[in-house]
DNA sequence: CCATTAATATACCTATCGGTATATTAAATT
DNA sequence: AATTTAATATACCGATAGGTATATTAATGG
């Protein structure tokens, strides 16, 4: 790894809760400098522009969250119970995902929507990761015979992502967890009694 | 109606869809000048800052949503069939609300939120007003009769606002109205289900 | 119809934005 | 150690931001 592969990783890393917080517009280049303690030369030095820091930033901070999911859901070897560490897994993640802005996939998708940023399409690219992994692991599940031959994957992946991100968007608006137990609670409810063979 | 105030309500409703659009940061004054015709002295003197102005601008956003429930619910007697018709009010509302920018409480949320915006406290009023609504509902709907005794109104509105927002942002980002489509379905199953004395 | 006030337009201010060209420093190669 | 190249800092650019002071125009009351 080269010295400015180093730096583009400090960059990234500390680029991405300012990012997450503030937004594109808000994430400003002097926020940035004052953060990873360096100029703007390393920075144009090590990323072409605003769009393309952005980008990484985004990315990095799904794969972080990807990365402690998978981890999580890991640990399960039936898939309904994959689904329910799943869902559980938001309970525990609020208070880390407030501290760093919130949930990374929302704030950039209302972020980048309605404008055409460039780091829509990541996040477009996000969402269908997550939507996949749902459908997944429900389709495994079917193979398996853990899982009711007749459920929707698709259907349960839509409400799934639905309620985690409407309900981390209340629950972090409100400042009270309960919208986002509540939410978890309901699909764990779900997959005992729709999903469950 | 002084001219002012009719110019005041000139300038809300074209700001409006322009800060719901592009947020607090991207609406621009330049922008909404040119959107309203006039300039900026027609704005600072009917507004005092840009925070005023974007306060107002959601307010409206939010009040034009909510009449347009109270109309759709209201021609409802039954309680359960105010909630089926309040969530099936999405479904059609849906690409009125996708060319105004999305939903304005869920843009300003996020918005909003990690900056200390003066239109925050007004987000937190709409919320805390939606979610009364639909609490309100049930709890006539129990003292009519027509709702099951034992079920949970705060839970249901958590579960309401939360599945609407979170498909929002899903069926905007990916422009496919499925996702609206199936958290609303799931809402009035579980009303029929769940609630429906 | 004149005087006064309300309402809007114009011109300008400072600050900051993203971005760039160049100077400087650190690292690597021979 | 000398030279070249990689990496970062500095200084600057034009554009635009929100905001203000003042000039101008429109409306109103006597």
């Amino acid at each position: 790894m080269t010295k400015a592969d180093e730096t583009r990783k400090h960059i990234i890393k500390k680029a991405a809760p300012i990012f997450n917080m503030y937004g594109y517009d808000g994430f400003s280049l002097s926020l940035l400098t004052e953060a990873i303690g360096m100029t703007k030369g390393a920075v144009y030095g090590n990323f072409k522009n605003k769009d393309e820091l952005s980008r990484a930033a985004f990315e990095y901070n799904f794969s972080i969250t990807s990365n402690q999911i998978a981890a999580v859901v890991g640990t399960r070897k039936n898939s309904c119970d994959k689904l329910i560490a799943y869902a559980g897994f938001y309970i525990d993640y609020f208070q880390a995902a407030c501290d760093k802005g919130g949930c990374p996939v929302l704030n950039a998708a209302i972020d980048t929507d309605n404008k055409d940023l460039p780091a829509r399409t990541s996040v477009l690219a996000a969402i269908d990761t997550w939507l996949s992994s749902i459908i997944q692991i429900i389709n495994k599940g079917k193979k398996k015979g853990e899982i009711k031959p007749h459920a929707d994957p698709a259907e349960f992946a839509s409400l799934f992502v639905t309620s985690i991100e409407g309900a981390m968007m209340l629950s972090k608006v409100t400042s009270d967890p309960i919208h986002l137990e509540r939410a978890a609670n309901h699909l764990i409810d779900l997959v005992n009694k729709e999903l469950r063979a």
